[in-house]
RNA sequence: CGCGGGGUGGAGCAGCCUGGUAGCUCGUCAGGCUCAUAACCUGAAGGCCGCGGGUUCAAAUCCCGCCCCCGCAACCA
């Protein structure tokens, strides 16, 4: 069995800029992906845009440049900054990408052959200035649309239709079988209500003449397929689907190995209900996914500012970018990683952003190098000793240290609680810090006789940061890297992933004899000008 | 009307599913140490765990009701 661990992430939508939303959830993935990585196994991280349809449209236009040129230049922006945070993945999907047209427009004959779509007429208030069809929402508080959507009038349009309804009662048979179809658990509450509440079909085209940048529709030049099948479908399209093969099980080798129960969809809140929890399963289950073929989705939450949502309206939007710039990408993924709950809501804050760097990375984990390699300079020429003591104190040190950073570290990393990981982790670091203390190695120093318990207090210090960083390194990998270097460990995979494994993450793994180097500050304080 | 989340010492959050000394980070105050990035360590002050009932030997945790805050609510990726 190699099947791959396959995880992607919702795909952006290439009208603008990327902010910390888009930052985190990609952070997010590439964390776990990073993490399976450690635990040796085969993963494939696809993570992507979506570069068609209106808004795109509109504003290419509104830029003077074709719309293929405005996706380019939006797009690039994400790649960028994806390279800057050390998002790694695997593929980049791209919705204008011609194999991806190709399974599209393949699934959507499919469907049309097998009379899961058919056309209908929709009739509805239309705003022309806007271009699009309103409903119920847009109208004001007396129940008027506003002059903001300048003429509207009462229009009446053809489109193509997907049977969306006739899965319904599959999809509640399907989630009510799977416990945790969707994490966080609560999320899947929410989905079992919305889907109970289903009604009607799909619409899943746009008339060229109201919209071109997109997928045309296989069986009607006239359209072109509106977001759902043309984004949702990279999931699999960048996957090695084939859309001709109407079973999964015939499918290649390749695709059934990365597409399984066991996939990682991470999405934000706001494209659960309906897309991902609805359209997709349901669209997997029409072209012929089994029910033991269905992804699992790991719904996170947002960032807030104050408890207000982000949006570009609000004028509130953090760049990453610039968080990057000003305060390095560790100290950025780690401000992700850390202050939020997995799933939850969390309020933004650059503020608490420099206190858990300066708290935990800076003071806590940072400080704890330097002092061990200092002391390991000053004491023992950088030369590590390996000694069997007999002291309760130091067994328990190493014995925390296997226990502690072990299934403490793992059983929250399965479940994606990162935060609670880094927590584990991080105490660990205080409990050195604390040993320290109580051993004071700067007095045992002073007495030759000591120099048994001097000697096991450095190499239990070096070897606690070994694994400390082993384990942090899918959420802070350069810094990871950084005491790897400082360890002198390594060194040959200096900069490589490969440099970290979890089977790596035992005590003892520091030779006797090793020579570390010599100590610099890993993460320096940020000091704050206020 | 509906769906979901939240209300825990000054701030930000865990804990609640699987009841049993209320935990973490920051901040405040006092002390210690000197290997270290003015860091580290110790101790203290500070909470009727939104309100009211109920179940239980025992409730932040389970049940019922209420109040307040925040999202979502079909073509807005």
């Amino acid at each position: 069995m190699s099947k791959t661990f396959y995880i992607t992430t919702a795909i952006d939508y290439t009208n603008s800029a990327p902010h910390i939303g888009h930052a985190y959830e990609k952070v997010l993935a590439d964390v776990i992906a990073r993490y399976h990585r450690l635990k040796g196994e085969k993963v494939f991280f696809l993570t992507g845009a979506d570069q068609h349809g209106q808004k795109v449209q509109q504003s290419a236009e509104k830029a003077g440049v074709a719309p293929n040129d405005f996706v380019r230049s939006t797009t690039d922006k994400f790649i960028e900054l994806w390279k800057k945070l050390d998002v790694k993945y695997d593929v980049y999907a791209e919705t204008i990408d011609p194999h991806h047209k190709k399974v599209v427009q393949g699934i959507l004959q499919r469907l049309f052959d097998e009379g899961e779509i058919y056309k209908d007429k929709q009739s509805g208030f239309y705003s022309i200035r806007q271009e699009q069809f309103l409903t119920d929402k847009e109208r004001d508080s007396n129940g008027e649309f506003g002059p903001e959507w300048g003429q509207v009038e009462e229009r009446e349009e053809e489109n193509y239709y997907f049977k969306l309804n006739q899965h319904k009662d599959w999809l509640l048979r399907y989630i009510d079988n799977r416990k945790d179809a969707v994490i966080p658990d609560f999320r899947q509450t929410e989905l079992r209500n919305a889907v109970e509440k289903l009604s009607g079909d799909l619409c899943i085209s746009r008339p060229k003449s109201r919209l071109d940048w997109g997928i045309e529709l296989p069986f009607d030049q006239a359209f072109v397929t509106y977001v759902w099948f043309d984004a949702l479908t990279n999931y699999i399209s960048f996957a090695g689907y084939d859309p001709k093969i109407d079973n999964y099980e015939a499918q290649s080798q390749e695709f059934r190995d990365r597409w399984t129960k066991d996939t990682l969809q991470i999405i934000g809140k706001d494209v659960l209900i309906p897309a991902h929890g609805i359209y997709w399963p349901i669209m997997l289950h029409a072209v012929g996914f089994p029910n033991d073929a269905m992804p699992q989705l790991l719904v996170h939450g947002w960032w807030n500012l104050g408890g207000a949502k982000i949006s570009k309206s609000a004028g509130n939007v953090i760049d990453p970018n610039a968080l990057a710039d000003k305060y390095g990408v560790d100290a950025l993924r780690y401000y992700l990683m850390s202050a939020i709950v997995t799933g939850k809501d969390a309020d933004f804050s650059e503020e608490r952003l420099v206190t858990r760097y300066n708290s935990d990375l800076a003071n806590s984990m940072g400080n704890l190098l330097n002092r061990a390699l200092n002391m390991s300079d000053r004491y023992c020429q950088s030369t590590l000793a390996n000694r069997e003591v007999d002291d309760i104190n130091l067994r328990k040190w190493s014995e925390r240290a296997v226990a502690g950073l072990g299934q403490d570290y793992i059983d929250p990393m399965n479940a994606c609680s990162i935060e609670a990981a880094l927590g584990k982790i991080f105490g660990y670091s205080s409990f050195c810090n604390v040993a320290v203390e109580e051993f004071e190695p700067w007095k045992l120093a002073k007495d030759p006789n000591k120099r048994p318990v001097l000697d096991a207090i450095l190499y239990h210090l070096a070897e606690s940061l070994r694994n400390m960083a082993i384990l942090i390194s899918p959420v802070l990998p350069n810094s990871a890297h950084g005491i790897f270097d400082q360890l002198n460990w390594k060194m040959e995979l200096s900069g490589k992933e490969e440099r970290f494994s979890l089977k790596d993450a035992e005590w003892g793994g520091l030779p006797d004899g090793h020579v570390v180097g010599k100590p610099v500050p890993l993460f320096p304080r940020i000091e704050t000008s206020a």
